[in-house]
DNA sequence: TAACTGACTCGGC
DNA sequence: AGCCGAGCCAGTT
């Protein structure tokens, strides 16, 4: 499928309106601290599905119907490589996001991410 | 309906 | 140390 229209969806707003997977996943993504990131799989082991880091990347693409919005371009892969920039519209507009937190970035990767991870399972007290 | 795909990760070679 | 295959869940074709 090549590049589609940012039309919103109508049966993923059902989705938004709904608890689920997805809001589990936007939760969390919204607790990451100011100038800190997080894997797609730490957020995963966090709900219990760690083989599921898919679906969290998932969800971070359904993230543009989440209210209030979720900073998606926090969330990383677990190397912390800007694997998801490509879904921010402007090619860079991830990286972008990031620098203004004080958060580096060099060669579409985060610098120092073992240092700025940050691990729900470990960080967030439940 | 079945098969494919994906913003991932891990383990084996 | 880098490449390959398998497992995962849901939506799309």
């Amino acid at each position: 499928m090549a590049k589609a229209k940012p039309q919103p969806k109508q049966h993923l707003k059902d989705i938004t309106s709904n608890h689920s997977f997805f809001e589990n996943v936007w939760d969390v993504a919204r607790q990451i601290p100011k100038g800190r990131v997080t894997s797609y799989g730490a957020i995963a082991n966090y709900l219990g599905t760690k083989m599921s880091a898919r679906m969290v990347g998932w969800a971070m693409g359904a993230s543009v119907y989440a209210k209030p919005k979720v900073p998606a371009h926090r969330v990383v892969n677990r190397v912390g490589l800007l694997s998801g920039k490509i879904h921010f519209g402007a090619a860079d507009e991830m990286q972008k996001r990031l620098e203004k937190e004080k958060i580096k970035v060099e060669n579409d990767k985060v610098v120092n991410f073992e240092k700025l991870f940050w691990d729900p399972a470990n960080e967030l007290i439940l």
